[in-house]
DNA sequence: GTCACTCTCCTACATTTGTAGTAATATATA
DNA sequence: TATATATTACTACAAATGTAGGAGAGTGAC
């Protein structure tokens, strides 16, 4: 909901616990640890402390229910994707969008069907 | 040249450091620190520190020449492009490259030549 | 009421990252 | 040759990251 403060990077595990979160709308340290991937597998307590440090960083808020921290996402997920999107492109792509574009239509990234979809896109829009 | 060893992510600055050495295919630190944006602007002795580890990573070796030390890279820039678009790609859009393709479709990050560029790879392709 | 369980909160600690100073050495110059 | 300058190698150190254990407090089952 908020305009992000400030854009640290969030890390790969980061991503796997904000990702449940925008899907989720909240849920508290055990659902998240629950719903982790294999690579995900951490003890409960890991989870719980890159938990409080998304909170520290301002991307969740918690709110006690009973004895229990639900977790909630304070920045839109458009934000940190937009913010993220944005600094791959810069640092790898050298700010070039395009660039990006091209190398994933050119590494056999894209199905065909995600292809068709893109032309659809891009009919539409231009 | 080499296949990437182990990809570890490399942060922003190593980023700026690495398209450099890309580009120029051999350099000192002296010359890496004289060609750095404005954002990139370091002491000497950090922009050795970050080429140091980096060769202790694997992505740069050193030759010395008189009193002063070369880089090359080691990992080709297509290695690293790939793992890094992948993990970015696995991270932020859960894997799928198609998401990430309609993103930036979308989000206005391609302009009017960009995206008849792509269609004319669209239409070269598919 | 007691035991087992679970949760929070606090603490800990190794590794990585960001940043740079300093000592020793080589080199160019006056 | 003495001096200023440039370079490397080594060291340092704070902050961030990855990972988790333990103490203490509720709670449910008997």
């Amino acid at each position: 909901m908020s305009s992000s403060p400030n854009l640290d990077a969030l890390s790969q595990f980061e991503w796997l616990i904000m990702n449940f979160l925008w899907d989720m709308e909240k849920a508290s340290a055990r659902k998240v640890m629950e719903s982790m991937p294999e690579e995900g597998q951490r003890a409960y307590t890991t989870i719980q402390t890159y938990m409080e440090r998304l909170v520290d960083k301002g991307y969740l808020s918690k709110e006690k229910i009973g004895m229990v921290n639900f977790y909630t996402t304070e920045i839109a997920r458009e934000s940190a994707v937009d913010g993220a999107t944005s600094n791959f492109i810069d640092k790898v792509f050298q700010g070039s969008g395009s660039s990006l574009a091209a190398y994933l239509l050119k590494n056999n990234r894209l199905n065909q069907d995600d292809l068709e979809k893109i032309k659809d896109i891009l009919e539409g829009e231009a």
